[in-house]
RNA sequence: GUGGGUAUAGCUCAGUUGGUUAGAGUGCCUGGUUGUGGCCCAGGAGGUCGUGGGUUCAAAUCCCACUACUCACCCCA
């Protein structure tokens, strides 16, 4: 038993895996690329405040799973709890709405603490990759924030995925929809759950997507939003779903589909997994039209998502997808004796300059034991050094692939040329 | 915060009605070559049986508590 453990709900990166974060992290930026978003990074830590601002002080969210802290100063500190917020904040802090919008963004490893009971799918600490698409309230602009989410998957070969999508109105028809909702779930006020109730009159939308059994009966005789949009909101999520077809993204009006933060107006969308268990979601996000304003800043449209990085692995690795192994040595020079380990360290040093990946004995194996050891590291080549190669100047290259031998001068420039 | 499951070697797991030095596979190290990987064979190292208590002549095994892990609720990426 080890003596310490990483705390609860977190998770190493093995050496051995990293490489299928650094594949998924290149794919992204050669999307996102694609659409001029631009990488942002924001501090681990923000005021609380802003949170409770942003995110929205009833979200279960801000109420229950943030990681907050005093600090030395007083302050009261958190660890982000999702990526707009933070994002939104140094848009304003900096005064980006004073440049020509769009702004268009994207953050990646995003690291990302929430407090909750660890299960399939679900850290305390997980990592986001996200895009936030500032001073557009055209559908043009949910509909690239969706592209971009729904390329990178696709690219991927990721099957068993739904695009969810919904509207949840404006600050025009919101409120007249919360009080026909409202209206409706008083005369059924029995009827729901304990935690319906309270919502009921802090945060209505959220009986729509509580499971309990007699609460989803009440919920779907209830008023649906569609019902109630404005016909600016109307005709914006006309305009996307047309936008959305026009490039053969499959998608599902799914009228329950309200989300847990705040800030979120007019456009909400989920993508969600059949393959990960029951956190089912990989991406989440919406329009939040009123958020810049709400942190301080001028009136700005705004729409982007979160997705999350360990979620999406979860996806490959039960779809069964591969991500290809890059090669780790390209040559395992074995060395026997004091002379030749020499030798064969400042060879690597010099293959190494040119570019080539080089790994030498660290650690006194016997010949043998070195050839297994070259093998089991996925070393492309070996070139064994030892009395005779030394005196001769020349060596033999053995390609690991098939065993065949080429000769070599024991110098970097003829070495390079067999072990392309 | 609530509920279920699990905890034995680095890893995946066996372990009989409670019985003497706790096993397998795999991985690791060594040998079968005097200087050559994969397959095969042989040997070796490696375990406070999650922690603490209880029952018993005797506990990995039965009982209790705790902790960790895990799945689900909730919520979400």
């Amino acid at each position: 038993m080890a003596a310490f453990k990483a705390p609860k709900g977190t998770k190493d990166v093995l050496p051995e895996q990293s490489y299928q974060w650094q594949f998924l992290e290149a794919r992204i930026r050669e999307i996102v690329k694609k659409y001029g978003f631009l990488e942002a990074r924001t501090p681990v830590i923000e005021h609380t405040e802003l949170f409770l601002r942003g995110v929205g002080e009833t979200t279960d969210i801000v109420q229950k799973e943030m990681y907050t802290f005093l600090d030395k100063g007083e302050r009261s500190i958190t660890l982000k709890p999702e990526g707009t917020a933070g994002i939104v904040r140094m848009f304003v802090e900096n005064n980006l709405f004073a440049d020509a919008q769009p702004t268009k963004m994207y953050y990646l490893y995003s690291p990302t603490f929430r407090y909750e009971r660890p299960q399939a799918g679900r850290l305390r600490e997980h990592h986001q990759f996200g895009v936030e698409f500032f001073g557009s309230s055209k559908p043009t602009a949910d509909a690239e924030c969706i592209a971009v989410a729904s390329e990178l998957l696709t690219s991927l070969g990721c099957d068993g995925l739904t695009v969810r999508l919904n509207s949840i109105g404006c600050p025009a028809c919101r409120p007249h929809y919360h009080e026909a909702l409202k209206a409706y779930l008083r005369e059924h006020y029995d009827g729901l759950c304990e935690t319906c109730k309270v919502r009921l009159e802090t945060n209505p939308l959220r009986v729509l997507d509580c499971k309990v059994p007699s609460c989803q009966e009440i919920a779907n005789g209830a008023p649906a939003i569609g019902d109630h949009l404005c016909g600016e909101c109307r005709e914006h999520q006309a305009a996307l779903l047309e936008l959305l077809d026009g490039m053969g993204i499959r998608y599902e009006i799914d009228p329950r589909l309200v989300r847990g933060l705040d800030y979120y107006t007019k456009t909400v969308f989920e993508i969600t997994s059949e393959n990960i268990g029951s956190q089912s979601a990989v991406c989440g996000g919406g329009r939040y039209d009123g958020l810049v304003e709400e942190i301080g800043g001028p009136h700005t449209p705004g729409v982007g998502f979160g997705l999350g990085m360990e979620r999406l692995l979860l996806v490959l690795e039960n779809t069964g997808m591969q991500i290809e192994k890059p090669v780790r040595y390209d040559l395992y020079i074995v060395s026997m004796g004091q002379e030749a380990e020499k030798r064969a360290f400042l060879l690597a040093s010099e293959l190494r300059k040119s570019g080539a990946k080089v790994e030498i004995d660290h650690v006194g194996r016997s010949v043998k034991a070195q050839m297994k050891y070259a093998d089991k590291i996925g070393a492309r080549h070996v070139l064994v050094l030892g009395g005779d190669e030394l005196a001769n100047g020349e060596a033999k290259i053995k390609r690991m692939s098939d065993g065949t031998e080429t000769n070599t001068a024991l110098n970097a420039e003829h070495i390079l040329k067999n072990i392309v």
